[in-house]
DNA sequence: GACGAATGCGACATTTCACGTCGCGCCAGG
DNA sequence: CCTGGCGCGACGTGAAATGTCGCATTCGTC
């Protein structure tokens, strides 16, 4: 049984990336902890030739007499077992269309895993075969046109934000407000962050306040994590605050066998990707089909049936088809002035 | 420099997850090729050393007198450096959206660095500070109830079919086409996938023929990359493929000025995430508000506009409006019978 | 059915290298 | 100026890693 070749693998998984370092004495204590009898002068002899080579990358800051050992902040992932292709491909779809849907921030860092994402599939193209070819040339990913723009942040101003909330400390801060020209100076205690459709929101409570606020992150402009904990507020609880103040509707309505006449091309996508586990589609005449499924009523279904126009009409639940015409007949108004 | 120790490294990333193995033989000629000349017998006594240790858990499966090496399908990631916290809330919310903006079986493949995620939110926080918060209690998010059911999709049948569209291997399987109820054994030359509202498609060229076709991942029941190469076809772009083949709308239509009277509701929503960056907000009367901005009219745009209902008008460009309006009166007179 | 080639594996001798120990130099704090 | 902590070069030792050989097993081919 190898131990050294485990204990250096131990050892590198201590070792955290930039920001943060770690010293010969804290390592070798940490080893012990973990069962690894060696003597300190191992564990140095085992960081130099770690950092000799060129393959790993670690280096070290010399503060006084101590060594402190870090990962270079852009230094290569280095994981087992390496990517297979379709988690490469994952990670890549994931970067390149992420930022529609998840906040600005969270995918920057996630840059070293591309990049190892990327290897893995031109690595698999160039190795196995001469065939230079780009996986893009490969890979397609039809997107819907993003609409709506998600607003930039800061990656400097979300990090401390992100830190104060997790390690429960007081937040300080430049916001602006809903409305507000200028930002202003603000003192809080981060309870949670929701994070709706591409856009984070901080719900915390003002220094001197009780009651919680959210503000949504973009609007930031300095943010400071304090030292000082936060106050304590045990009855708060986030999903509450959430499905509370922030009125999405939640989808858990009971479901119910829903009736649809769908057009022919609806038909066909709905093939593809069905409503329910249990829908049956059946040609009615030469245009319509009919769609039956159950489903819960939700608005998002309520969206989703309005934005395909005349492609789709509710037949049943007869309750829910009122309501669909109600809608319709308001558009129609609507347009009709 | 420890060759040995580094030697346990490489040999670990060269073994892959478990649907792919790698017999000793080919090992030992991978390692050679990276500079490490040794015996093939130490590389054997590596491996079993390796996998006696129940941390490492690679494991192995004799096929007549051949040993093929694997790391077992849900073995954990072995990262350095280790997930930072903003690295593994991103995993995390990944894992908590994807399935509405992934292929099922694209995310099914990070599971393992989802747990390796999991872990590490859990750990950073119960370390730093006793507080046992969880970190779901901490981070919301609201998703959309996800109307339409994703197919699904067997890793182990997608895997080889990644792996042939990336090496340029011809592919064996069973497909189910469109309508049949029977699968039907296929030989193609994968040359592209297709990503489109969740769904994949291999576009390929069926053996003996010369126009391609495309294929959803979900209806493979089997496949198997094979030795040889696709047959090469030169003139093929796959962007403009997916842009004939799959008739979905192009986003860049010329831009133009859009109008629109929207709801208190909207307009509040329109604030956080603009439709374009010189997007302006004016309030009319008591209910309702006038955004002006700059955008693309893309079938997109149009469902999205239909899917607020009476919540918004579009009053420029007049042309626009028209389109808006007979699409309300079709809607509405579908419901009139 | 038999033979050869390829592979896995146990055994053994050898050598390398990984380890602990000691001592010196450097830096910080008292 | 002294003391303690740390890094690092040197050295001897012993364990571990390596190459070699031989035998068993399996598969393909004649």
């Amino acid at each position: 049984m190898s131990d050294t070749a485990l204990r250096y693998l131990a050892m590198l998984r201590m070792i955290p990336r930039y920001p943060q370092m770690i010293s010969t004495a804290e390592l070798h204590k940490k080893l012990q902890h973990q069962g690894f009898l060696i003597d300190v002068r191992s564990v140095q002899r085992n960081l130099s030739a770690l950092s000799a080579h060129h393959e790993i990358a670690i280096s070290c800051e010399t503060q006084g007499a101590i060594n402190y050992w870090f990962w270079p902040a852009h230094s290569k992932v280095f994981d087992m077992p390496v990517f297979s292709v379709s988690q490469a491909l994952a990670i890549r779809l994931i970067a390149d269309y992420g930022p529609e849907l998840l906040p600005a921030g969270f995918l920057d860092s996630l840059g070293p895993y591309v990049e190892r994402a990327d290897e893995t599939l031109s690595g698999s193209i160039n190795s196995r075969l001469q065939q230079v070819a780009d996986w893009r040339s490969k890979v397609h990913m039809i997107r819907s046109a993003a609409v709506l723009h998600p607003p930039a942040v800061d990656p400097n101003v979300v990090e401390p934000i992100y830190m104060a909330l997790m390690e429960g400390r007081r937040l300080s801060g430049r916001y602006r407000s809903h409305g507000a020209s200028e930002p202003r100076r603000i003192l809080i205690d981060p309870l949670g962050l929701v994070v709706k459709q591409g856009v984070s929101y901080l719900v915390a409570v003002h220094d001197g306040y009780e009651d919680c606020r959210h503000h949504a992150l973009h609007r930031f402009t300095e943010s400071e994590a304090l030292e000082a904990p936060v106050r304590e507020f045990p009855d708060f609880d986030l999903a509450n605050y959430a499905a509370e103040s922030f009125s999405y509707p939640e989808p858990g309505k009971r479901p119910c066998k829903l009736v649809l006449a769908v057009s022919e091309s609806l038909a066909e996508y709905l093939e593809e990707r069905p409503l329910s586990d249990d829908q049956r589609l059946k040609q009615e005449d030469e245009d319509w089909f009919r769609c039956t499924a159950t489903v819960g009523l939700n608005d998002e279904l309520h969206w989703w049936l309005l934005s395909f126009g005349d492609q789709v009409k509710v037949i049943r639940p007869l309750g829910y088809m009122r309501q669909m015409r109600a809608a319709v007949t308001s558009m129609y108004q609507l347009y009709a002035e």
